[in-house]
DNA sequence: TTGCGTGCAAAGGTTTTGCATGGCA
DNA sequence: TGCCATGCAAAACCTTTGCACGCAA
């Protein structure tokens, strides 16, 4: 059976996504990270993986429920988040284009828009998997600075 | 430039995709259903396209705004389907992940939700490329049905 | 020792591209 | 006639799979 084992590649993956629970990766940019990354004293301990693996492991904590697998209109590749065991079923996401940031939304005016949609429109919307594409504050300023 | 020219394939595509505004196909769909169709007398106007052909067509009509195009987090190919030249850039769009059906959602309450972002949370979501995902009302009467 | 985990390479499916030919204007 | 449009085949891209070897327990 999957996942029995501890092992070192499957332990780093999980450790990596899960310090950067607002990013999501595509998986060349996991093994670029992955080999980019410090690690221990030990180099046989290494625990790069390769992509093959790393789909492998991908799989696996997308099934359970670990991690999340999105596939943007625009972009070809899929694209990986961790989500942990934390409810991203019940609020939107803002993703801005220029940084890549995630942004959970847990605000009662987009809790009104949801509940709004589905009584009104009979619609029920999964905000777990809607993602607003945008361009977020930070990232405002910085272009707002290069016209000027 | 491309598009410059009125042929017998490209025609055909638009008038079908324009015919079925609520629909969304695969690129196999198209080529089926192209096939399908019946035409004039004219056996050399046929106006069939080849797979690649077909690509090169719905890639201006992205391009041009009049056809969008999705990939679902569950489905491995992209599918296609007409907007035509509405305003889509200001309002959200609601996606039944069952039957395909692609809602404008045109109301107060998701305006009021715009602003808030953009003015509470400083981030400006580009509503034209945002879409919500979920089940509409039809389907979720049709699976309700099916559970009893 | 047992059987899962891993890497490599090959396969699989979808989309894009190169090139020569065909067709519109 | 001059370009654009098209078809075919090959390439490109991403993901999955098969198989033999390595490693955790």
């Amino acid at each position: 059976m999957a996942g029995t084992y501890k092992t070192a590649g499957r332990q780093r993956l999980l450790n990596f996504l899960e310090s950067h629970p607002d990013r999501q990766f595509l998986v060349d940019d996991l093994t670029a990270e992955l080999d980019r990354e410090p690690h221990g004293g030990v180099a046989s301990a290494h625990g790069r993986s390769s992509k093959s693996t790393l789909y492998r492991h991908l799989s696996e904590l997308c099934d359970e429920g670990t991690v999340r697998k999105y596939r943007s209109d625009t972009q070809s590749a899929y694209v990986y988040q961790y989500v942990g065991r934390g409810d991203c079923c019940h609020h939107f996401h803002l993703k801005c284009e220029s940084c890549g940031t995630l942004i959970h939304l847990e605000c009662a005016v987009s809790q009104e828009l949801l509940s709004h949609i589905r009584s009104d429109h009979g619609f029920r919307v999964d905000s777990g998997r809607s993602i607003l594409y945008g361009v977020c504050e930070a990232c405002s300023k910085t272009e707002e600075e290069k016209k000027i």
